[in-house]
DNA sequence: CCGAACATGTAACCTGTTACATGATTAC
DNA sequence: GTAATCATGTAACAGGTTACATGTTCGG
């Protein structure tokens, strides 16, 4: 069973901390700073769905009259999300990058555009790296990702600081 | 209208080349080196046929009998397009990052495997970046983007050698 | 003439989104 | 008691994927 980005993200969620509910798991996506995921109920809870009848996640009932259930990894489970982790042409293909995606067009701009657009980006740069700078030290595992975010973000600076430089005047 | 990052992916194919057609565009996208875009028809067709409804594009026929017709972009359309080449909130938030996702987990594995990730990591990454460097100079536009991607990959190199400096030995 | 490439689309399916529905527990 | 938060889910919809269907043009 190939897992999406997101059954993968969950499994890594279940595996790195203990004692993980559904709910815990949609909030862990819930205020994570990446755009990519909404954590909307109507994705998570289906995924933990298929991956429990999939039997890579157990779930045994908790101790509230709520209903939770704790999840946690079979062996299956492990051994899917090894290779998920492992898949080097998966993990290391070139994403969505939105920014990106705009760079190429930002230069065919009038001069006056590309010096409009070099500020508003470099504003939303800046702006998005605050995010992410007040958002470390919360966890081991998820700094990790942030001081990549960090760098990737740092890098798009680099990049409109040549993009400025290289307008007249 | 919010246009969808496909959809603005379409106008800007459209706008920065001349006589376009669907299949062009659609061929655009699948020989681009970036794993988000599959270029699918039930993609591509779809969305150029939304854009056209909404009035942001234009088409007319063209000489052949395969009933093949020249895209351009109508004035409504340059307005949309410029304004999500201008929206800093959403070129700048951190997209779907495969690397990022996982690079946390790859901390907490054993040894062992922190160098088997870490080599199997580096040349994943080598193989992307020569596929990216055997691609530049084909297109101002495109080589932009690619510029990018390939700091992007030396961005995850120079982190896999931190990486890799980290292990004990 | 035949196969490759050009060219356009549709149908079934899967996944994610928003919005809604439901109920339990806790803090005040 | 009631508002906020915890907790789990579903329904309608949007958009993308694969696979298929269909026909044209061109090189050999």
């Amino acid at each position: 069973m190939a897992l999406t980005e997101l059954e993968g993200a969950v499994l890594t969620e279940i595996a790195h901390r203990g004692n993980h509910t559904s709910f815990k798991v949609r909030r862990a996506f819930q205020t994570s700073p990446s755009s990519s995921w909404s954590g909307s109920a109507g994705a998570v809870y289906p995924a933990i769905a298929r991956l429990e009848r999939a039997g890579l996640i157990l779930a045994e009932p908790g101790t509230s009259r709520r209903g939770t259930r704790i999840l946690s990894l079979s062996t299956a489970g492990a051994e899917a999300l090894k290779a998920w982790l492992f898949d080097g042409e998966t993990a290391c293909s070139i994403g969505a990058d939105p920014f990106r995606l705009r760079s190429g067009l930002w230069n065919t701009l009038g001069e006056e555009d590309r010096r409009k657009v070099v500020r508003t980006m470099k504003a939303a740069v800046e702006a998005e790296m605050a995010k992410l700078v007040s958002r470390t030290a919360l966890d081991p595992v998820e700094d990790v990702g942030n001081d990549l975010a960090i760098r990737l973000q740092q890098l798009r600076l680099d990049w409109l600081d040549e993009f400025d430089r290289a307008l007249p005047g």
